[in-house]
DNA sequence: CTGTTAGCGCGTTCAG
DNA sequence: CTGAACGCGCTAACAG
């Protein structure tokens, strides 16, 4: 049973004065005698009182709270975004309220109705592999209430973004293998619904083609980047009559996942067959042979999330969306290279 | 630039009638014209309307919103916990605020006025390692608002607690290691703070003794549970005299650690020197030798979190706070047995 | 320096 | 079935 929290009102009773006074000597206005001051100070402290954040958004009409909707947290990728955010966030004197969609449509949408209803003063998303329709944030966007999409972007919406080069990401990946002698170069996408996907796609399909490398329609493969349906993808294209020789994978569990595979079938990496993945998970440079992948600047992903959704919270008017690009790095480990 | 959002009362100026009457409408009260509703919600549909959910709390006080605070979650742990407890207190209509401390005792401390001032109904904590001093969860239960800790807990508090068996997971994890036939153990212990580590070590100690092997209290070591330590910790064990045999570690990114070292070093994992983890993280399965580990059902610490939460939350009076220990099971793989 | 008043958006009496 | 009035806790404008 919560019983009556205190108020300026009980303080104020207590010490015969107006609620006027101690919210002044609350908030630290210069108009109030100090011992006055000190008294409300010290009863404040005796009563445990804590400002109602509520009754202040009502009336101010800003939470000073951000909201951030990512569509899982159980890879190292959201949870260092969202602590890079934070930080940022945290510093500007933001609050951050976390939702995670888990991957569903139907869940984004009803994260971002609380989110509204909440009067969050700002959003960052990364929105799930289902999401096709955008309009739970076009509200947002309606409203003045600025969104920043991180990760992965609605390519449809005219908003801030920040995402990194994922098609020289993959294109340098690529290059890697050719350059280390690789000519059948399976790519295991994820689905086409993601950019993302697409960007890795598009990067691989040009740097075989800059290096004249014909493009085998069955070495590639577009997925739902479930782990059991890459396991199964994997053995098909070993099963392949002529298997390939190098595996890109769209990303590091799936890669990992691959290794695991490949590994239980007797052959030998890098020498059977080589294996990138994309974003230097931790546990890529766990598993042995250590992964080579293409990092990406998870940090700085959520830092400058944060600092253009604070450009828009800062502009007057509605702000000149911005877009950000970070560069990736490709981390060559003994999974390509013996 | 934020602009004005839609309220019951623009609603009802639009439509020519009271605000109270939309509110009913909205609401789903009984007592309305079946065509008065359609007209509202189609209005309200059409304006993007989305209840004030600070108003709400603001004249009801209570928010439907439960803060959870975690000292980290780049590891697989609190964010599964967070997974977990999400699923049962979303199916109660509840929200879910997830704020990180970074192990910063000030951070949290931080965190709990933030969560305080927006009057959540509840509190799931795990605090850090450094929290010494608990006042500012002391002040939730003084003021009725329940609080639930999970996997690190306040022994000095008197509130609902869920925790795994900590001492009978590091007796089995220790009896292992004997029983194939290890004598000379270590033990690279976590802060004397938590009780975890405090329990973990005891139970490390009673496996000893009940086979009768006497502890050597070089071959133990409590340590602040970051990684360069670790690091330092396990060469100076293996530059002992008598190095051990095997190495029970408080945690898996300990373990993960050491294995790291102990290869590097050159000697054989289990033949050299064994190992053993705590909790199962999913990288435990991607290492180098695979790691035996004592596994916790993390999903189900935060689902009976968030249970006894609810329990607390539907009590009338203060109800009696209960304490849920959840069992461990010992995973071996082949850090301990060839 | 301090008190009074108004109103943020809403649900809920209490009258019609 | 509907409307008017009140108050949740707080800050800001206005008067002293």
């Amino acid at each position: 049973m919560q019983q009556h929290l205190p108020t300026i009102v009980d303080i104020a009773q207590q010490l015969g004065i107006s609620k006027s006074t101690v919210s002044r000597a609350l908030t630290g206005h210069p108009n109030v005698n100090s011992k006055t001051r000190q008294r409300v100070l010290d009863l404040a402290e005796q009563l445990d009182y804590q400002r109602n954040q509520l009754a202040i958004s009502l009336l101010t009409s800003q939470t000073r709270t951000i909201g951030i909707i990512v569509p899982e947290f159980l890879s190292f990728f959201f949870p260092k975004v969202i602590i890079g955010a934070q930080e940022v966030l945290a510093e500007a004197g933001y609050n951050v309220v976390i939702c995670h969609s888990n991957e569903s449509y139907e869940t984004e949408v009803t994260n971002a109705r609380a989110l509204m209803a909440s009067r969050v003063d700002g959003l960052l998303v990364s929105h799930t592999k289902d999401t096709r329709n955008f309009d739970h944030f076009r509200i947002f966007q309606r409203k003045g209430i600025p969104v920043v999409f991180f990760n992965r972007v609605c390519e449809d919406m005219s908003v801030s973004k920040v995402t990194v080069d994922d098609y020289e990401g993959a294109f340098r990946a690529v290059e890697h293998l050719i350059q280390t002698g690789r000519r059948r170069i399976a790519h295991l996408a994820g689905p086409d619904s993601l950019p993302n996907s697409r960007h890795r796609l598009n990067g691989y399909r040009d740097a075989l083609r800059h290096y004249q490398i014909p493009e085998e329609a069955e070495l590639v493969i577009s997925y739902d980047l479930t782990l059991e349906k890459a396991n199964i993808y994997v053995n098909h294209l070993l099963n392949l009559p002529q298997p390939p020789d190098a595996l890109f994978a769209v990303n590091d569990p799936t890669a990992i996942e691959a290794l695991k595979v490949i590994k239980g079938r007797g052959l030998r990496i890098p020498d059977d067959i080589a294996i990138v993945g994309f974003s230097n998970d931790p546990a890529s440079a766990l598993v042995e042979p250590g992964l080579t992948t293409v990092a990406q600047p998870v940090s700085e992903i959520g830092q400058q999330s944060a600092r253009l959704l604070l450009r828009q919270l800062a502009a007057e008017a509605a702000a000149e969306p911005e877009t950000v690009i970070l560069p990736t790095e490709l981390i060559v480990r003994s999974s390509t290279v013996g």
